[in-house]
DNA sequence: GCCGGTATTGTTATGTTATATCATTCGACC
DNA sequence: GGTCGAATGATATAACATAACAATACCGGC
């Protein structure tokens, strides 16, 4: 999947961004650089650098493939990285997951907002919201 | 006005604390942690250590008198500490400055998205927009 | 095949942001 | 004045991230 779209543009998903990328789907959760540094660490035999990780998760991300959480300082795949998206992250405090959504309305307010009310720019957003997530929030009574 | 609030809240604005939030009002702009023991330390002969700014932020942040950006990791006064809001921060990656908006579509639209499509309980929102402000947004032809 | 240029990785060091821990001081209240 | 809890001081260290330069791998043209 990542490798094709690697093909398709011209880029290398080399050895490290490889299993970098693995990682992140194996854990399933936001995952910080310095738990991605160990694991490939005990993976690999050899000794695995900061630089190593921060230049496959930076290769990640402009690919698309990782998103960063900003207010968690971790990193977790993306659930489409085909096309370019407005998306929201919801990060559940108890148990750690974290789920991706789209929502182009949310983006569209903010463009709004940005144009009308300040005359700003827009490049980027960042849209996480935390709380608990189903399993770990106790039924309504 | 902080003051106040605080008498009502009782809660103290210590020297440590009021001196953080006035240097926040002071700067105008999202500041790090850092920069602000800097600025105090010179201020107060006296050494300043991170522990001391990072809990005088932590209070102001409890109170609603500061905020944290988390894509920047730096600090900022809020613009109406008396009320809870929602609120958006559209921050200029080309002179730094950041613009704090309310606006409760957009936090409507998050929470709609959390229960109906997640079933997920919100208890914070981060909304930070990055782009250029209007100031440095050169004008369209 | 080989050469030369570019992209990638290795390695070392260091910068930046944040917190844990325990001792000390301050301030309100009795 | 003594006591208790909140706040601060001080030291150390954890956690997150990047700079800089050397070494290697990869890919095109010859």
């Amino acid at each position: 999947m990542a490798t094709l779209l690697c093909n398709e543009r011209g880029v290398k998903l080399t050895a490290a961004r490889r299993q970098v990328l693995e990682l992140l789907w194996e854990s399933g959760c936001p995952t910080g650089a310095y738990e991605l540094i160990e694991t490939l660490q005990q993976r690999n035999a050899r000794p695995v650098n900061p630089p190593t990780v921060y230049r496959a998760l930076e290769f990640l991300i402009t690919q698309g493939f990782v998103h960063k959480l900003e207010s968690r300082n971790a990193y977790v795949v993306c659930i489409h990285p085909d096309r370019r998206h407005a998306c929201i992250f919801f990060i559940c405090a108890d148990c750690g997951v974290s789920a991706e959504l789209e929502d182009e309305r949310v983006a569209d307010l903010i463009d709004e907002d940005a144009n009308d009310r300040l005359g700003f720019h827009v490049t980027g957003r960042v849209v996480e919201v935390q709380g608990t997530c189903r399993q770990c929030t106790p039924a309504e009574p």
